[in-house]
RNA sequence: GGGCGGUUGGCGCAGUGGAAGCGCAUCUCGUUUACACCGAGAGGGUCGUAGGUUCAAAUCCUACACCGCCCACCA
């Protein structure tokens, strides 16, 4: 057997998951014997490559699941993609552009059959590169949101959703996407502050003809968005605000459209704000919007769907894009003399979350679920602790959004998605038959299909419709002939809110689904709490009558080390992939887990995953040197039962304990950050820096099972963040020993407590020879003499001088003293604890370094000892502190002076003489 | 405008009432029975500011400052 002493995850990591895969480790099957423990992945997008957010919220996922699996769960995590209408319809848009294409060239048909064949060519990447990952999914159950059952699910829902009347159809004011030529839900747009203007208009009053004229003829209203007055129907004050009282009764006109406007009165409008008069576009804003519904505004909609200028504005404008109308409306205005003045402003615009455009707020026929009802019950299951957030905080967010949940508009104009299982009848409607083609009809009379590009929307709102999952007979006209489905496909979220339980294939009724839901937590970043968990929340409760999960693990955002969160835009992203190839998936996993306190964001730089390569390496070599050991000693280890056990066996095998125990319950509370820094310590700076030393000199085959328990143990507690290093350790332990094991490491139970005697005596007379090695060390690199051996005297009584003898090697070694020496007297005393005093010769050495190292740990204690005794004085301290605490500060002030006392014989000794 | 976080050594973070800690970086020493992707040591902080509560405050309270997120119909 030969190690190599570097590990090489580029060998061992693809080997491992070959086996993995091979052998089908991963998959989860419902078995009432045992408890499940089950986690849906947040589907990435099928247009999406494996970025450091991805990494960090998969790892954690498996964390998590690996360890639930090793407890004796029956550990399910489903893993799957997400179709992404809108970001994956773009992206074949630019990649048609390159042919010199428009969607609209090749119509609907092809473009969703280039889709199809688009996802299965490059859908799939990001799931390939979660399994380099180490990410344990039962694969065989991948499910993307648009296969056919999953399909099925969603129609269903909207058709349930439907019938209770929690989906309706409205003319409604919505954010309008000009780019992606879609309407978006109010979460789809991100707001963005942009540098622009404030534009004081004026707008001409004429008096009714009879009277006279005190005042200007103009008002003043101010506006970001001045082509938007083209669609004014009103202007409005504050009900309060007497400084216009003199308007009532006049006229106003729009100008350049010349429109006589009406004056409302309004509590919503802010007198401070501009000129305290505000213009009302009851179709182009939503505050617009409410007032035309309360005071029955007419609605001028005056934009296409690429927010060009529509035929409802004067000539001048019509086919104008809205910022060229903007710059000639202003150049008008301004010509006039109707524009009093601008300044610069800071608005508050929406943006298209997939393409960035700003967008239109605009009045259209959409499709929307009611809300409020279906937050009702996920207001409760959270109020009450039914789910829980980690960290709590986001509760208190989580509520808040609930509370004010506004109706969510679900409809989208774009051809990639599920489409709305709504008909409409071309026999009823003579509008719509026109548009069919009665040629294609001949060759199939049940698919009817429209002749050319003409959109059903632009009649809709004159049709009436039916909903129905597959395509309805018309009740008029007794035939499904002339049924034609609704154009518009549904917001990508109203398939992903269903993901716990369409992926266990909901609505048929299966064991599966009746075992493994609701699912135990869901993992995710903050930014998709409103899109995403707060609907699976709504749709678990309403459909599975039952939450989706009850804990629900809030990361934080992957940042550069600047702070800047990671995006391919700026350029600034460290590609997983890179430092999987690098250094290895563990470390890339290890690593991550470190940094990630709960919750808050992670600063990366690829410097910083050099904590995860050194200790896969560190992990390596103290395998390597346990074979080379046990190699050398002719050992063969069959069993791992320990019959004689010394203090340091003893010691490190209730380290171990306390660390399997804490462990244990940091991942149980998801602070996995913990866990992961309890193991690199345990492993590192316990196991390898003290008890690896210490057996160096006396390998027995004893020392070798514990060592190899200990090694066994730290695998499998490390294995939920370093599956692919442990495993291959755990095979080369199956390898170079007789032990029997059966499975793979991520299947073996996890680590429980040793049982094993221990007294109290023991630990601390192994604790005493630690701190005088910790001591000896010290002192000498003071002095100055580093790695001179020295020769060293102990004074104790027979008993310890036996410890002393019994473990002399390794103290000797790790001391690097060249003779131990047992004294009745000591010349001087360098050290003393309770059990013993120690010298050694320093021979002709510079002591200053040490004196003043010295003088200056006396004056610090001294100054601590100060105020703790001052405390002890304290009459008001001693009566108002409890017991507990009083005795406390009294141990405290009787070793410190006892330090003290020790640091002052060291100082006389080698203070020099005066 | 409302809400929520944060402010602790050069950097990233722990610490929620009783002697300021960890990792990285820095410095010194070291080829020693695996590992230089290593080992042994050292230096470095009046815990954002100002008040208050308390025998005792990094920790609790109140203001303020700065930073960051989220929400919101101030045109």
């Amino acid at each position: 057997m030969d190690i190599a002493s570097k590990y090489n995850p580029k060998e061992v990591e693809p080997k491992i998951l070959q086996k993995w895969l091979k052998d089908n480790s991963f998959s989860a099957k419902s078995d009432t014997k045992h408890k499940p423990f089950s986690i849906a992945m947040p589907p990435p997008n099928i247009t999406g490559i494996l970025h450091m957010g991805h990494a960090l919220n998969n790892t954690i996922q498996d964390v998590l699941i690996r360890f639930k699996r090793m407890q004796g769960y029956r550990s399910l995590w489903m893993p799957g993609t997400d179709h992404a209408g809108i970001a994956t319809q773009n992206v074949l848009e630019k990649e048609l552009a390159k042919e010199g294409l428009k969607k609209e060239d090749i119509g609907r048909k092809e473009f969703i059959k280039r889709l199809w064949s688009w996802r299965d060519k490059y859908g799939s990447t990001i799931i390939e590169q979660l399994k380099k990952l180490g990410a344990s999914c039962d694969w065989q159950r991948t499910r993307f949101t648009m296969d056919e059952r999953y399909s099925e699910a969603v129609k269903d829902v909207f058709i349930s959703l439907h019938k209770k009347k929690l989906i309706y159809r409205d003319n409604y004011i919505i954010n309008w996407c000009p780019r992606c030529k879609t309407a978006l839900s109010d979460e789809e747009a991100a707001h963005k502050e942009i540098d622009g203007w404030l534009y004081y208009i004026k707008y001409p009053v004429f008096p009714k003809p009879e009277t006279k004229n005190p005042h200007p003829a103009y008002i003043v209203v101010a506006t970001t968005r001045p082509e938007t007055m083209l669609g004014d129907t009103a202007v409005a004050i504050n009900p309060k605000d007497t400084r216009y009282d003199w308007l009532k009764g006049k006229t106003i006109i729009l100008p350049v459209v010349e429109r006589e406007l009406r004056l409302i009165e309004d509590e919503a409008i802010d007198p401070e704000f501009g000129t305290g008069i505000v213009k009302v576009t009851p179709a182009h804003d939503p505050v617009d919007f409410m007032l035309g519904k309360k005071y029955k505004l007419d609605f001028i909609n005056i934009m296409n769907d690429d927010a060009t200028l529509n035929k409802n504005v004067p000539n001048d404008f019509i086919d104008k894009d809205r910022f060229q109308a903007r710059r000639e409306l202003l150049a008008l205005l301004e010509e006039r003399k109707l524009i009093e003045r601008k300044e610069p402003y800071k608005v508050n615009a929406g943006h298209c979350y997939r393409c960035n455009t700003i967008i239109e707020p605009r009045i259209s026929l959409q499709w929307f679920v009611r809300m409020k009802p279906l937050a009702k019950e996920a207001i409760k299951v959270v109020e009450k602790d039914k789910i829980k957030f980690y960290p709590q905080r986001w509760k208190k967010v989580y509520l808040n959004w609930m509370y004010n949940i506004h109706d969510w508009c679900i409809s989208r104009q774009i051809w990639w998605g599920h489409r709305l299982p709504v008909w409409y009848c071309g026999g009823c409607n003579p509008d719509l038959k026109l548009h069919l083609s009665p040629k294609l009809e001949e060759l199939d009379p049940n698919n009817p299909i429209l002749r050319s590009e003409f959109n059903i929307r632009s009649i809709a709102s004159n049709l009436a419709y039916v909903v129905s999952k597959e395509k309805p007979v018309c009740k008029k006209c007794k035939t499904a002939n002339w049924m034609i489905q609704d154009s518009d496909v549904l917001d990508t979220w109203f398939s992903s809110w269903l993901w716990p339980f369409a992926t266990l294939d909901w609505p048929k009724k299966n064991k599966d689904l009746n075992y493994f839901y609701p699912t135990n937590c869901l993992i995710t970043a903050s930014e998709i709490l409103f899109f995403w968990v707060a609907r699976m929340i709504m749709s678990g409760l309403e459909f599975m009558k039952e939450i989706p999960f009850r804990d629900v693990i809030i990361h934080g955002t992957v940042r550069d080390d600047k702070g800047t969160k990671m995006s391919k835009s700026l350029g600034n992203i460290i590609d997983p992939l890179e430092i999987i190839d690098k250094f290895g998936a563990d470390a890339l996993r290890f690593s991550l887990i470190m940094l990630a306190a709960s919750g808050s964001d992670v600063y990366l730089s690829d410097s910083k995953f050099l904590v995860g390569r050194n200790f896969s390496n560190k992990i390596w070599n103290a395998t390597r040197f346990i074979f080379l050991k046990i190699k050398d000693n002719n050992i063969r280890i069959d069993n791992l039962e320990f019959k004689i056990l010394d203090i340091p066996d003893k010691w490190i095998l209730k380290e171990l304990n306390t660390t399997v125990e804490q462990i244990t319950s940091y991942l149980e509370s998801y602070s996995l950050n913990e866990a992961a820094k309890k193991i690199y310590d345990f492993f590192w700076h316990v196991f390898c820096d003290w008890y690896i030393e210490i057996i160096k000199d006396n390998f027995t085959p004893n020392r070798a099972k514990v060592s190899m328990y200990i090694l066994l143990n730290s695998m499998k507690l490390l294995h939920p963040f370093m599956p692919f290093i442990s495993e291959e350790i755990l095979q080369l332990i199956k390898d170079n020993t007789s032990l029997r094991i059966e499975k793979n490491l991520g299947h073996l139970d996890w680590p429980k407590e040793y049982k094993l005697k221990i007294e109290k005596k023991d630990i601390e007379e192994i604790n005493a020879l630690f701190d005088s090695i910790k001591e000896i060390r010290n002192i000498k690199a003071d002095l100055g003499l580093g790695q001179k051996k020295v020769k060293l005297e102990v004074k104790t009584k027979v008993e310890k001088q036996n410890l002393w003898q019994d473990n002399k090697a390794w103290l000797q070694r790790l001391t690097l003293t060249s003779e131990i020496a047992f004294k009745n007297e000591l010349e001087r005393v360098l050290y003393e604890n309770f059990f013993w005093s120690l010298n050694f010769d320093t021979e002709s050495v510079d002591m200053s370094v040490f004196v003043s190292s010295l003088n200056k740990k006396i004056k610090n204690l001294e100054g601590v000892a100060k105020k703790v005794n001052a405390r002890l004085k304290n009459d008001s301290f001693l009566k108002q502190a409890s017991h507990d605490i009083v005795n406390k500060e009294r141990d405290k002030s009787k070793s410190m002076s006892w330090e003290l006392e020790r640091l002052k014989k060291l100082q006389r000794a080698f203070a020099p003489a005066k």
